[in-house]
DNA sequence: CATGAATGAGCCTTCATTCAT
DNA sequence: TATGAATGAAGGCTCATTCAT
């Protein structure tokens, strides 16, 4: 698909995704009200107008940029809802790890700062995000958890707890990452955080002589 | 002489608590850019130029709300650093239970929400909390940690890690308190999820069975 | 009349006129506009509420300073108007004498300088000097000029523009004052002026060989 | 390949000329303080947002308005400088015909009542007004009257001073006209002023009987 | 399609004026 | 009288949006 076009200059065709990523860096620094059309508009290299030929206003290129981070991950979602009935230490690590190389290789970091940050201006977009991504991967993961109890394989508790205490560490680093390293916080090891948190989860941080 | 003076009408010296107090809602709902300085005067009580005969300018405005986070728990940061000596899953409840306390009686969610947000906009802001709240409270808990481990209570593992698992939880809960349920999210029972969080960190979520 | 008054704490009575002595300074430094009424509540020693106990507006007192350089000068002009009949030389020092005090003892440098740059915004007031000032004194002096050349003591010429001749070194020298010193200028020394500057109307500043 | 385009519509090229002609005439009228860029933007045609492609703030735009009225004039105190070495009475009445062309053809007289009202608020103006024009036109032509002191043209005196006293009339007579001739002054006609004071100046009022 | 000059609504900030004490 | 906290209208400045080219 696509055969026979334009050698370079691929022009047209990329132009919207190019500004929704310099846009996406520009929100994810400044939030919505203080990003700059014309900042977006230079780091796209076009001119501040060539922005209305793609997107009607500033909030549609926003819609547009938060929207990015959801498509890409529904089937991530819709992969855990398979809750394969394998033991639950092997779903974790897979989902973990999925987690990891999402973070690593997209600026889902970003998103989640300006998601957070905005959701009192765009309550929707919040809606929007806990409707297709929150709310599912969370109920995905409580019942894939929930079957492992019954299973008798993991301790009696609410599942959904359990969902949150397996991703939280993770948000919390990408957050930090966001937030802290850039004013010189220490980052955390994001793998390494992984790692350990799926140990520690799985079996506790006390040692065998510790437990009254 | 100002026996008998203060009848009615709220005293001078309280109204920049009270404008702080009305900012922090107002910025916490908007960010910093989008909160309007008339809408922070109106929910105060008091007219616009008033703002500023106790502060300099809107970001003053938002420095003092900001600011207002981190005095009030730099003491319990420092309570956490008297890493008491008994066994660590105390000292994990006591603090945990103390956060719990903390986000429950003060509007430390949306704060923490501005910190996030607005954390490219005002670096010195996201500094100040790092280095005063969140790099001591993480090194108060890795210190006490990392004393266990030498007592032989805790698992091998990086300290730093083992304390960014222990409050994730509490903060992705709040964070999601702030940001889905005011669009219909379910929200978490944040001592429920502290005390599952506290019993499967410790513990692990696997039963006896289960473990390999 | 007072007998009797607040021995020291001589207050009430003297508080316009510190308050228009302050606002001349400041109106002077700043222009109208720029003018801020509680630089000259401070400068008064008096709080900003206590000026609007004995002035109206800020134009008000705007108008009660610009008209202060005047009272005390038509008396001057009146008696500059009694055109004495003697050699017109003797008038000429005696009229700018008289100014040179005036301008060294009182703040009519600062004055005319608010009349020149607030005539745009304050018609009336350019209009009030005009009218009771600069049209009276221009008009004795030329009239006595006139009665010099019906005496065969002044060259044929028009005496408004002789009357203009005499004074403007004396208000340009001020105005440099007012204008140029505060920011480097060497001043003119304006007694020398004065007496150089009769002679030189009187005479001529070319020497006898080099008249044609 | 910008042929033919200006058919009609001003050209961008012109606007900050234009722009800085509407804002001479307001700030002349008003003082800085007083003039309303929104005065400046309609009477210069154009939008208040367009002034600020063009000048940063509204006393970048002041800066411009005044720094225009020296530029233009350097020239004629270089001029001045080249004292040509004639007899005086040549030099004078070329200078002076020179300034009342100036003064005639050009906005000067506005730019002087800013540059005095606006010297408190704008020192860094003033003492360019000085530095460039005020004390090196003086200097010129009281190195030229020196000059023809040292020929014996001239009698004896403050060099300095006879330079002040050549253009006082001159000075007087614009601030004359823009202040009082707006509420009613009959004006100086300026020509007449120099005629009769360049004559004056040079042999004196007094006829020759009544010199003593 | 693309540009960027131009617009004008909106907001932060100042300050003359008022008024409860 | 005197104070100074409080008000709110006004204006400088920004920036999303439009449109002539």
């Amino acid at each position: 698909m696509d055969v026979g076009a334009p050698k370079f200059r691929r022009r047209k065709a990329d132009r919207p995704a190019e500004i929704v990523q310099a846009a996406l860096a520009v929100f994810a620094e400044k939030g919505f009200a203080a990003a700059k059309l014309e900042d977006i508009a230079r780091r796209a290299g076009v001119s501040k107008g060539a922005l209305y030929l793609y997107f009607e206003t500033k909030e549609d290129i926003f819609r547009a940029v938060v929207g990015q981070g959801i498509a890409p991950n529904v089937g991530a979602v819709q992969a855990m809802a398979a809750a394969h009935p394998g033991p639950l230490a092997d779903l974790l690590r897979g989902v973990t790890a999925h987690l990891a190389t999402v973070v690593s290789h997209t600026p889902l970091g970003g998103v989640l700062k300006m998601v957070v940050g905005e959701s009192g201006n765009f309550p929707e977009i919040a809606r929007v995000w806990h409707d297709e991504l929150v709310s599912p991967a969370l109920g995905a993961m409580a019942t894939a958890i929930q079957a492992a109890q019954a299973r008798g394989e993991v301790k009696p508790g609410d599942p959904r707890i359990y969902a949150l205490q397996l991703i939280s560490p993770l948000l919390v680093s990408i957050l930090h990452r966001e937030t802290f390293v850039p004013v010189g916080a220490e980052p955390f090891d994001i793998p390494a955080v992984i790692a350990q948190h799926i140990d520690t989860l799985l079996c506790g941080l006390l040692t065998e002589g510790a437990r009254a």
